[in-house]
DNA sequence: CGCGGCCATGTTGCATGCAATGGGGCTCTC
DNA sequence: GAGAGCCCCATTGCATGCAACATGGCCGCG
């Protein structure tokens, strides 16, 4: 991966446009103000909008260039379902292939910093940052130790999508003693996973990573019926299909 | 996708050309050699390269540009298993969600067709090429039917991987008995797996469709052994990785 | 007044030019 | 003779130029 190089930066950047809804649904990616934006020359703009259409962030635009994806409702649901389905896999394999040392302390630790995260009532600027990370960690390192990169490959591809990563709906949903329930229940949930594999139980652990995949589907469709929809009517169309 | 343009052309040459082996693990893809067997300028190599990249066939080499990817047996063997964890989900949702009467039809129709190029007891390569045909449109039908757009767009990007595809190992394995009796076996797990589909048995699909992957893995395995490897050489690597 | 065709313009897609970087080979020295 | 340093060159990555295409507006015509 590439950290220097222009079209990288441009990659990047163009990555934090779409999410933060400064580039919205539907919008034309026209070269020449994105390489002025960017400061410099539209060949490596050109080669980051090839990567953002692999990435699935971008279509082809009829007549030539590229436009920023619209997501439907469906396909988050959809991609956030598959995403169960892919670290249900990666859990499975855990349990199958036995829990090392180092994975049992790593996921331990993931689960000590969920449990301090939660402990006080309310949930913090700073709680929810910790808890955040701590959930990125422990799916990772679930993904991770499955062994299978092809695996890890898919898993990563799908988190490219908005709304469709592990942490995603973190620091989203509702009130704030609705958001603690909430996330108490995901990391009970933790637990369980952790637990089911170091006790070797392959099946159960799956069961458990879609169970717990689903349960963030719940949340999301949670928000967006709430109209909590901040930032998310910038990436999702509420209408029917844009391919 | 843009069937013309000078860079979906390169594209598909430079897939073509690292499946069938004239491209061989390892090797540099230099730009300016390319542009000229290609008859184009560096400029859509470039994207095209790229866009390798992003399918997995190409990684960035040391000091800048791309080589073609060595696939270790263990990624090809996890490629394989990731898909049947694909096609296990597709297939569970197709059974939850019911089979349609026209997708009803295709299933029969390609069963049929399945049976109608086994029945003769060899397998000739008219029967071998309609076997295979019917085998992509079985798999292509229940993935479709399925109805979540980033599920087949996984399916998509496992199957761009070499051997990693459903009917990729359809004609190499063995002696001519010995492939009628693993294509026999595969279909056999077909009409079992249609038949669940339309009982609306999910988790027996599910389980069935993981099974018939597991069998291409054990048959990919006969072929690795039995050295049968023939144009496998060029993109298999037989010692360890390259990332 | 409405519609069809034409032209102008903006944009894409490709080709080419140019500087920077990294590697290989040669030579000089010890 | 072996090793180290230097120079040349090939290759990449980016910038820019150019032609083709599609789009939108305007004018002329019905």
């Amino acid at each position: 991966m590439p950290l220097t190089g222009q079209a990288a930066r441009a990659l990047i950047e163009l990555r934090a446009r779409i999410f933060t809804g400064r580039l919205r649904a539907g919008d034309r990616l026209a070269e020449i103000p994105l390489a002025e934006a960017l400061g410099m020359s539209r060949t490596p703009i050109r080669l980051a909008l090839s990567a953002l259409q692999s990435e699935g962030l971008a279509v082809p635009a009829p007549g030539g260039g590229f436009a920023v994806r619209a997501f439907t409702v469906r396909e988050v649901d959809d991609a956030v379902a598959l995403r169960g389905q892919l670290e249900g896999m990666a859990a499975r394999l855990v349990a199958e292939h036995g829990v090392s040392r180092g994975l049992s302390r790593r996921l331990h630790e993931a689960l000590d910093q969920g449990d301090a995260a939660l402990a006080r009532g309310v949930l913090d600027e700073e709680a929810l940052d910790a808890y955040g990370a701590m959930n990125t960690a422990l799916h990772a390192a679930i993904a991770e130790a499955a062994g299978n990169a092809p695996l890890s490959r898919a898993i990563a591809a799908v988190e490219a999508l908005p709304f469709a990563s592990a942490s995603a709906l973190v620091p989203s949903p509702g009130s704030a003693p609705q958001r603690h329930r909430l996330l108490t229940f995901a990391h009970q949930q933790h637990h369980l996973l952790v637990e089911a594999l170091e006790a070797g139980q392959g099946t159960r652990a799956e069961a458990l990573a879609r169970e717990h995949a689903d349960n963030a589907r719940r949340n999301l469709r949670l928000i967006l019926d709430s109209g909590e929809a901040e930032g998310l009517a910038a990436l999702i169309t509420f209408s029917d299909a844009v391919a």
